[in-house]
DNA sequence: CCAGTTCTTGACTGATCAGTCAAGTCGAGT
DNA sequence: ACTCGACTTGACTGATCAGTCAAGAACTGG
């Protein structure tokens, strides 16, 4: 019933795109509206405030972008060891497609928002910690998976998954600094000794 | 000659202790200001632009701030493996004293601009850059001499100095993210583990 | 075809933004 | 003691900010 609309995946890509390229704070509500066509009332319509729309593009890009790639990735089947190095090479991957479409290396959407935003509002901070926490989650049982049986030397998994997740966000932030996507390589040869897992193909 | 002023030096510490706590794009140059104790106008008496006073102040916050510190905590005559301890430690005990006075983990000041503003200032993207690259070259001397004197496993110190400055990075933002200082303990464990060095007191 | 609901439109508010400026104040060197 | 350059002051600009609102347009279910 009503009057049908795209309006709302609009603004959420829109606001996406923008936040990620550039930051929270510098990317103004006409800025999203002018870039998805939709005009300010819609917006209002849609979304009672910015931070609402960030929140919900979050969770969005999330389910549509991140949890599909992190499924197959860290799939049950696949060996430990060859889910960590899916994982590196994902994240590479992701970096310098948008590095090569929009010229710059974006880094984590996660974590510089909650870098720029996590002791100014606490909504947009619950919500990247949350978002983080079901990547830390999913490298924890990897590494369980490898530690029980023996591809990994991992003493404290729930530690280590942490410790791998902080050096990617390290690592993505070293290339986003210097918009140089070819940084990421580190990560794959980094984690892999740090596993003390002989280097695949 | 003429009417003496420090009202440059507080612009620099209210900017950094602002910018810091908060993030440069939600801090105004009238938050400054109203910080410092000065009006607008000796603002841009000092300064030609925001931009300016922020990198100015990043200047002042290294060598006032942490060069004195990296000179003691690398300081030659110490073992290459109880500099990385106190490299691991300063850092903790940075973030602790700012979490106690002020309510909140601030994380690295250079890294959150960096990641704010990196694909929108050359000038603070570049400022930043430097910044870090002056302490990843502390500690790739430091591997190099833990290399020769056996006391670390390391193969290759500069890619290692890299690896390490981005754990410490990623470490340093989920305490932020969490609000947590105690997060950084495990920074010095992951780091000596990483490094194969048996942990000390 | 009509009634009810959803969505769109464009003009509006008041606050805040970075930056400007001219006139005034102060003090150090002579 | 006076002058000259360095600093201060407060009022100002025009742009942009997030958010509001009332009126109308478009669709759907009955």
């Amino acid at each position: 019933m009503g009057r049908p609309s795209d309006a709302r995946d609009k603004l959420l890509q829109a606001a996406l795109d923008l936040i990620w390229a550039n930051s929270y704070g510098s990317v103004s509500v006409d800025d999203i509206c002018v870039a998805a066509g939709v005009k300010k009332g819609s917006f209002y319509h849609f979304f009672p405030s910015k931070e609402d729309l960030a929140v919900a593009a979050f969770e969005e890009h999330w389910a549509r972008d991140i949890e599909p790639i992190l499924d197959r990735v860290f799939h049950p089947d696949r060996p430990p060891v060859e889910r960590i190095e899916a994982w590196c090479d994902a994240i590479y991957a992701e970096q310098k497609e948008r590095f090569q479409t929009r010229g710059h290396v974006p880094g984590c959407p996660f974590a510089s928002v909650g870098s720029e935003m996590g002791t100014l509002s606490e909504r947009l901070r619950r919500k990247v910690e949350d978002m983080l926490e079901r990547g830390i989650f999913q490298l924890e049982r990897t590494l369980r998976d490898g530690q029980r049986d023996g591809s990994m030397a991992v003493v404290d998994p729930a530690a280590k998954a942490r410790c791998l997740h902080a050096l990617a966000m390290g690592i993505m932030f070293q290339a986003k600094l210097e918009n140089d996507p070819e940084v990421l390589r580190s990560l794959r040869t980094q984690v892999l000794e740090l596993l003390q897992a002989p280097q695949g193909a």
